[in-house]
RNA sequence: GUGGAUGUAGCUCAAUAGGCGGAGCAGCUGAUUGUGGAUCAGCAGGUUGAGGGUUCGAGCCCCUUCAUCCACCCCA
């Protein structure tokens, strides 16, 4: 055997993923799949490609340097490989309103790709998961996104979580109080956006840092720190936000939504209202939303909101959006954490491997693996010519549940012996029936 | 982008003060040619990330470089 000379490596921060972790990879997509489909969101897939026009200047410029160049060498076009979910979607929107009718709900599942500097958790290659509505102005759909959000976590198996309620309209009247705009309100929204991080006491000296008088300032924490159960706290804020349009409207939306998400039967401990949830400082334009892991805290798995304004980007027109994105590599990660996988999705999709005692029994192996997956049974075939203890190695070794034995003995009596591995129990059925002695096997 | 740590067998890690590069796990063979896990015996596996320097002698010290990890920045 020659020795490799090129040394197997991956790019940096990129991963390549063994059946083992598929298999709970694709667990997980499928749960979100099926429930997306619930609620009615249709998949859309995308280029991993796009032209470089497409994505540039949406993002920032910071973001602009993280974007990877995809141009081929003698390639006319300039490419870079998307970077999020959403301009792909208002590239979508914008070019096909022939085919799409609003309001377009669609959900994407894929990979996107930001150069930045790896740390855990984090890499350059990632997939995004994100449901949106557009074309939606009312506040209906943003509940419809928090119950689908609620729904995914709790069939994946999630206990303890909230969805954290906010409202972009609320920090802005609050910006407006503590006379901020433009960039220090930007800087306000990053300050009150750690506050899980620095807590109350962070960010407060925060603020004061950033010059907002100390007055102002203890207005500001008193208003977004102050906790009361249910709409309540929107009544609180409504007596003392009052005088700002900006937080009259906000307050608004957000008791629209709570009355839709009672009337879906979404269970009130699943949401809360939290004022210091800000979620970046991005294109969000009323309500947002952001999911954290409560018992135990493990941080946030889902973030959207309501953008009314980037949508339209591709078609010079608003159009009232409204969506969150899954953080389905932290999904995943935390399914380990909290040991959500079903025990029968083992580390293997094989539920049966016929061993093979010889070449003159391979023919009736193939035979009988052929009749197990005509009945839908998940077989593989040994494929070397090896001692039947190495065979039962390799098949304990792949956590394949069961083992097909067809030896002479069992063929001159038209019969098929399986063994189950994890109890060691053995059945031996007559060749007919199988695929029903499989079945039973992997059944408890 | 800034700062810190670490690079030794496929993986996890040893190696006295600078003095013959080891172990566990995984792999392979056998004990056991119709039955896996456990045990035992054996085999194989290395340019110590790369390049340079100091030294009689470097896995170890110095310089450069690359890679990985951690924290910060950022996270639309």
């Amino acid at each position: 055997m020659a020795k490799p000379k090129i040394e197997p490596r991956l790019p940096k921060g990129m991963r390549d993923f063994l059946p083992a972790q598929m298999i709970k990879r694709e667990y997980v997509f499928n749960i979100v799949r099926e429930v997306f489909h619930l609620y009615g969101f249709e998949p859309l897939q995308t280029p991993s490609l796009e032209l470089t026009e497409t994505l540039m200047g949406k993002y920032g410029e910071d973001a602009d340097k993280l974007i990877y160049n995809a141009r081929h060498t003698e390639g006319k076009e300039e490419l870079s490989l998307r970077y999020d979910l959403t301009v792909p979607l208002a590239r979508v929107v914008g070019q096909y309103q022939n085919d799409i009718s609003l309001p377009f709900k669609r959900y994407q599942l894929s990979p996107v790709w930001r150069a930045e500097r790896p740390q855990r958790g984090r890499y350059r290659e990632f997939y995004q998961c994100d449901a949106d509505i557009v074309g939606a102005q009312s506040m209906l759909a943003d509940a419809e996104i928090i119950s689908l959000i609620v729904t995914t976590l709790k069939r994946l198996g999630f206990k303890q979580f909230v969805v954290k309620i906010n409202n972009r309209k609320l920090l802005t009247a609050i910006g407006e109080y503590a006379g901020l705009d433009g960039e220090p309100l930007a800087n306000l929204y990053r300050s009150i956006d750690k506050f899980d991080k620095i807590g109350a006491d962070g960010v407060r000296d925060e603020l004061l840092k950033r010059g907002i008088a100390l007055e102002v300032t203890d207005r500001i924490m008193e208003l977004i720190t102050r906790k009361l159960p249910g709409t309540e706290q929107l009544d609180y804020l409504d007596d003392v936000m009052s005088s700002f349009s900006a937080a009259r409207a906000g307050i608004d939306e957000l008791r629209q939504i709570a009355r839709h998400l009672q009337a879906a039967n979404v269970p009130a401990d699943a949401y809360e209202f939290d004022f210091t949830m800000v979620r970046g400082l991005g294109y969000y334009t009323g309500p947002i939303y952001e999911t954290v892991i409560t018992e135990p805290n493990l941080g946030s798995v889902t973030g959207g909101g309501r953008y009314d304004e980037l949508v339209g980007l591709f078609r010079g027109e608003s159009l009232p959006t409204t969506g969150t994105s899954l953080g389905i590599e932290r999904i995943i990660d935390l399914m380990d954490v909290l040991d959500l996988y079903p025990p029968e999705i083992g580390g293997t999709v094989v539920q049966v491997m016929v061993s093979v005692f010889g070449e003159d029994t391979q023919d009736q192996a193939a035979a009988l693996a052929a009749q197990l997956r005509a009945a839908d049974i998940c077989t593989e075939i040994y494929l070397q010519d090896r001692a039947l203890g190495k065979q039962m190695g390799y098949a304990d070794k792949k956590q394949i549940p069961v083992v097909a034995l067809l030896g002479p003995d069992e063929i001159a009596q038209g019969v098929v012996k399986f063994k189950r591995l994890r109890d060691g129990y053995e059945i031996t059925t007559p060749n007919a029936e199988a695929a029903t002695a499989v079945r039973s096997l992997l059944t408890r």
